[in-house]
DNA sequence: ATGCAAATGCAAAACAACTTCATTTGAACT
DNA sequence: AGTTCAAATGAAGTTGTTTTGCATTTGCAT
């Protein structure tokens, strides 16, 4: 896949968003193709601040492409807002789990999370689940 | 149990965490005792304001009585730390599992949440897990 | 009772997130 | 290709929560 594919293939996805496809969002969105972990806004615009974007641009447009359900916004208990793409699970309306090191506050994309069924029926007594967060000590930190 | 009694016991747990028994810690506790889910900084400090408490000394408490561990210190997603009384569950170190409301917003503490013997060994694979945050939509909202 | 580190009040700063407004630009139209 | 206009941007400023500096007060061990 060259590089230009990739670029039109980004521009398609922002306009079927019903949004423009500028330069600032596309770089946003190639950063957040390569990350292996949700990125906060000042990961994002410290990397987009070479291109010249202002980090109130990079904040609108993560807002945005999060309403438009291109990314989703989700927060992990460090009081900073994090962006990932929405990517398949979108179309089911739940996200995959994070795990969050205590510690170091390093935050992990995790597989699907399953509760045993009593506790199933105990969270339904609550509401219904659409994300798990997991917090404690990561294997790096012992 | 005589409000005395109450406000010995209390001033005898601050000391025990290495911290002075000051009236405002006295109060925080206090509150935090008759609340049935964490209390944000703001609530507390509203409800210590009449008392002349200033809120950078709510501040300082919540969280130096949180670091000595009388308090657990989250964050449920919407920016605004909570806090509430260690309690029992202090000793193996784990907090019980919180659910909150993505609409309005509600907290609720929950019973102990399991995970299937697959997730949990999936889980093991990036660390120890301390706690557990269920996001989505309360029974109230829909 | 006394001394001193700990705790407090007040003000001001730090910080992330958000807004306002004048200017520029993408992309839908001739 | 040029025109048009709402959408997007940059720059600066605002909000709201959390934190810090410093002079003063206070808990509590002696």
């Amino acid at each position: 896949m060259s590089k230009e594919d990739n670029s039109e293939s980004i521009k398609l996805a922002i306009r079927e968003a019903g949004l423009r496809a500028t330069p600032a969002r596309i770089a946003t969105l190639k950063l957040l193709l390569g990350a292996s972990s949700p990125l906060t806004h000042a990961e994002v615009a410290e990397e987009l601040q070479s291109l010249g974007v202002d980090k109130a641009t990079v904040f609108r447009n993560l807002n945005d492409m999060a309403t438009a359900g291109i990314l989703r916004r989700t927060e992990l208990g460090d009081r900073v807002w994090r962006f990932e793409l929405t990517s398949e699970e979108h179309e089911h309306g739940t996200a995959h789990p994070h795990f969050v090191c205590v510690d170091c506050g390093s935050v992990s994309c995790m597989e699907e999370i399953k509760l045993t069924a009593g506790s199933k029926r105990l969270s339904e007594k609550f509401g219904e689940i659409t994300e798990i967060l997991l917090r404690g000590h990561c294997n790096d930190c012992g």
